[in-house]
DNA sequence: AATAAAGAACCTATCAATAGGTAGACAAGT
DNA sequence: ACTTGTCTACCTATTGATAGGTTCTTTATT
């Protein structure tokens, strides 16, 4: 993976969290990066492998970013904070919405490749989640509820701050659960 | 209100809600109206006022829909629980995402007339939801908390249960926060 | 070591399709 | 005469995508 397909990835995520599919252009990517718009399909054939790409990279880094379950809770962290927190720094540092999140609203227009790539990145979470209230949680428990309240709420609370742009919907939406949470 | 303008507005609103602001134009409402581009020009003179008046019809029915809070509760109905029924009938009846919040992950190439809207459409709905825990739950509790929870709960829900068609992720992600109002 | 072939990475130029929007004509009803 | 609602025709800008050429580096052959 090259300094420019790398250059033309971050470009491409960041619309996409802005914008959607349908907000970006390969002449915006390639004057983003400095090159021309041939050049970017040098890289990427189509607009929709490069949505491809940029969705697997992105679901391959957030989960990485997340670490281990099991390791998180030995060393002393609650995983399920530890995961609100990823979603609340990526509100903070990143620009805007989710990825997959802003990407699944599109569903019904989007490629089915990219479609593919959205539910392998909810199973993925879930399966992270699932792990984590494994760890925290008492084994008569639906962890598979758990796990996608927790994952509904938190994209839900990530759309609605996007939209007001103020991290205090955010706090009040999780407020809650990590109350609930931190008992355990 | 003509009935153009309400075929209009009904198409335009299927639109958005299945692709979001750039995932339709004047000529896709057109053809499912049945006239040319420059009609639908003369009853929505820019794609901007169109988005605020589909936008602003959505909330306003939408809220209109859910009735008063404090007669669901006096009628033996917990508004909860009938809260997240409409959201869920939105999925199963209608087509897509909630519109204001498929519109609120673009908030960042939005007209802010439209971004206005979509505050007002979820101040409508923490006010509405205030007023159901209030008739539901005890007073020391933190009703905006409660209202903001539930909101970014059910936006989350649909938005996955967009991407994976299938009604049985709202149910899963809705089930733990039903039984605990139930119990009220 | 010198040279030729191959490939990577970019460019200019262009394509057909579509975008939002406008001007002006037309027919029907008041 | 005026308004309403529609039309045809057109504008400029942008879209994703392609063709063909240029530059530079790497590799293989003499």
């Amino acid at each position: 993976m090259s300094d420019t397909e790398n250059f033309i990835l971050n470009t491409t995520e960041d619309m996409i969290r802005c914008g959607g599919y349908n907000g970006f252009s390969f002449r915006n990517i390639a004057d983003a990066v400095g090159i021309k718009s041939s050049s970017v399909h040098y890289h990427f054939e189509t607009k929709e492998k490069l949505g491809v790409a940029t969705a697997k990279r992105y679901t391959k880094n957030f989960i990485a970013s997340l670490g281990d379950p099991a390791e998180l809770k030995a060393s002393g962290t609650n995983p399920v904070v530890h995961y609100i927190s990823a979603f609340r720094n990526a509100i903070l540092s990143d620009k805007g919405m989710c990825l997959c999140g802003i990407l699944s609203t599109e569903t019904n227009i989007l490629p089915e490749t990219i479609v593919a790539e959205l539910n392998n990145f909810f199973d993925k979470n879930v399966e992270w989640l699932e792990q984590a209230y494994q760890q925290i949680s008492s084994a008569e428990d639906d962890h598979t509820q758990q796990a996608l309240q927790t994952l509904s709420l938190l994209e839900g609370a990530m759309l609605i701050c996007t939209s007001k742009k103020d991290i205090k919907f955010f706090d009040l939406s999780t407020h809650l659960i990590l109350e609930n949470v931190n008992k355990s």
